[in-house]
DNA sequence: TTCCTTGCAAACGATTTGCATTGGA
DNA sequence: TCCAATGCAAATCGTTTGCAAGGAA
């Protein structure tokens, strides 16, 4: 049992909602993927034993409790990660060719450069700021 | 006829693509709207008069020829916006409590940094950025 | 036992498409 | 004129849900 199972196990438990294996499955096969998965990617890795209903199911509730969140993508695709307090925090880079979707970390120095902008702009316009993306479209190393 | 009215015919014009009513109203509607538009939000404004499949044929051709741009929002909803040659460059403030989308301009000093950022995550990732966008989730003025 | 969870199939909602008709250059 | 564009209805596709069966505390 990894860490990140070991810590959604207890997320789950402190709200009385039960880690069972399907959700062990989506929370595995996330752990492991370098980018959102969408149900239909996720029903292909874990294998189609786990029908995609309970799929959606189990990132519903994960989603819920806060242990995954979701990315909306290109023709209505909704992909699911890990949230940021067990993956940490990131930004994507998308490919305009290929469709994937990878997760980068900024060097610290400049994710705080793109944090206090995003302080600026919330108080420019009267908004408050939550969260934020940094969402980058362009050619993956694949698709030069 | 509005200035964007005149450089989206020209665009159409050049690919021999007509700039016929439906699609005029399509550009209209856009070009008022202080943010991205759904298929069905356009259908609300400009009047059930024109067929939401007709909607939907204005929209792809006219991101074929690059006038306008998709932007991918929760529950599957695509909205569609005026491409930057038109618009101008800018990112978007999403309320997560009204699902509200807005446009932001970036002062040009701090829309430099942004594009800067870009540009050093590209070398570092071995990514050809082509495009980016700053999302910033929170609670716009009205849902404070 | 008592709920929560799962499987299956049907239902849904956004978007797409086939085909006959209309309309603009 | 003549092909592109439109309307309508049916089809797709991702996602959700009702209901009965299975499973954990």
């Amino acid at each position: 049992m990894t860490t990140t199972d070991r810590e959604v196990e207890n997320r789950l438990q402190q709200h009385q909602v039960r880690y069972t294996t399907g959700r062990r499955a989506v929370i595995n096969s996330l752990a492991g993927a370098p980018g959102p998965r969408s149900a239909a990617e996720l029903h292909a890795e874990i294998g189609t034993s786990v029908p995609l209903s309970s799929l959606y199911r189990s990132l519903t509730v994960l989603e819920e409790f806060g242990v995954v969140q979701p990315h909306f993508g290109a023709k209505g695709i909704t992909r699911y990660e890990l949230a940021e307090w067990l993956k940490g925090h990131h930004h994507h880079l998308i490919c305009i060719n290929c469709g994937s979707v990878d997760d980068i970390e900024l060097p610290h120095p400049i994710e705080q450069q793109v944090r206090a902008l995003v302080g600026d702009i919330g108080s420019m316009a009267s908004f408050m700021p939550i969260n934020h993306a940094l969402e980058i479209e362009g050619r993956c190393g694949s698709c030069l």
